[in-house]
DNA sequence: ACCTGAACACCGTTCAAGT
DNA sequence: ACCTGAACACCGTTCAAGT
């Protein structure tokens, strides 16, 4: 037999698939039901094949993270997108990361791990890769406050910067999700009821505090059309799963 | 030989003993390092006796998570019991609770961890202290909140209770640490002055987002005077870690 | 009544042997 | 060049045997 080389794109399936059927492990039974033994079994590989594209368990769990941090990335980018004044696209944007966490609770638990044991024994790459997610997730926050500023409809204090202003509300964001998903490992209609309200009204609390300019829409009317349009297709999804936040 | 019966004190004792132990050992290698090979190295008795203590290993850091949230408590009283108005307890408030993450944010993880995997398989007693303590430290900031509308410091907007915005502060202070921490095992000289910097800030937007009256004092003076007086065991604990938020 | 530690089941990772 | 799975080291928990 001549040696073979893979070409990059079945390489590439392989890993999503790998992916695939960590999440399904995790999604049914938490993160720690995620047995490097169970998902050599989901799997037409070896173990050996697993441990050339993951250099570890966490690393899985990084490739998970990452994964969902780019879908992440793309419901932020059509809620920057939306019509409406600097407020109500950070406003889409909260609400955005919120249905995420939604659609799979699994992945922010993801996440709040890796803040306090970081992913130690993951790749370098993946680390990396982690990392600059992490920060263009941010940057989007940070352009529409720096537009917010340029129109006026945000007026900084002393001593505070974009950067910061950035960090206030993605710390009351993930502070909130973090402190209210509390271990529910499905999310139950009410669960997702109650975030939906106190990520809406955490929000609009810091952006009160910073003086930013307020919305010129009626709220529930805009939520409404957030839910019914915008996010229409994310919100049938969570329909689906049993989660309800569409106004009846 | 007669059976005996060991006298409760000892007993308690014992416990006391394990969780320094199991304690020493996380805050050298982290949670993950944590054994209960390594735990029973450590101690006098065998694996059986612990096992007697705590249920799993889980239950060991349930333990240690409920213990630090008693001292955690402590800060808190003396926190309220500060002269100032409403608004000068909440935000020693907060600096209580940053403080007591600088002592060691080891706990801080643990109960990150616990928001996630909830202490799943710890025993029924320590689960029930757990949110015990929880809604105890909750209440500390709900009292101190009603007290805050009764002097009309702060006026509730409608649709919004005293738990809500007890809720909204936490859920800031929770997320601005867990964001800042962000695995770096030992807290350095500049993640101390700085997690200082932003968690007295967020405080701020957020009393400010919900009308809340602000101090009488000047506030360089009033935290100069928190570390100085108030805390300032505390700050003497923690510059001997290395930490130091005392202005020179 | 309480303690002990060998034994068990399971888990993450490696690597010599295969093709 | 890539795959395989037996083997290894380690870990949490249990429980029969001791005192």
């Amino acid at each position: 037999m001549s040696p073979r080389y893979i070409d990059e794109a079945t390489l590439k399936a392989r890993e999503e698939e790998i992916l695939d059927r960590a999440l399904e492990i995790i999604s049914k039974n938490g993160i720690v039901a995620l047995t490097m033994d169970k998902l050599v079994a989901s799997v037409s590989y070896s173990k050996g094949t697993i441990y050339n594209h993951f250099s570890s368990k966490e690393d899985v769990l990084a490739g998970l993270c990452n994964r969902n941090m780019r879908s992440v990335m793309n419901l932020f980018l059509r809620a920057v997108d939306i019509d409406g004044n600097s407020r109500d696209k950070m406003t889409a944007i909260g609400f955005a990361y919120m249905l995420s966490v939604l659609l799979s609770p699994q992945h922010f638990a993801l996440v709040m791990n890796a803040k306090t044991e970081l992913f130690e024994t993951a790749s370098e790459a993946r680390r990396e890769e982690h990392d600059q997610l992490d920060q263009k997730l941010f940057g989007v926050m940070c352009d529409l406050i720096e537009k917010a500023i340029a129109n006026q409809e945000l007026i900084l204090n002393d001593n505070v910067d974009v950067q910061q202003v950035s960090f206030s509300l993605w710390a009351m964001s993930f502070g909130t999700i973090g402190l209210l998903l509390n271990g529910e490992k499905a999310c139950s209609t009410t669960t997702g009821m109650i975030l939906e309200d106190r990520v809406i009204k955490h929000g609009n609390i810091v952006m009160d505090g910073l003086g930013w300019a307020p919305s010129d829409r009626d709220q529930t009317e805009f939520l409404q059309w957030l839910k019914s349009d915008v996010f229409n297709p994310e919100l049938d999804m969570l329909e689906k799963q049993g989660v309800f936040l569409r106004v009846a």
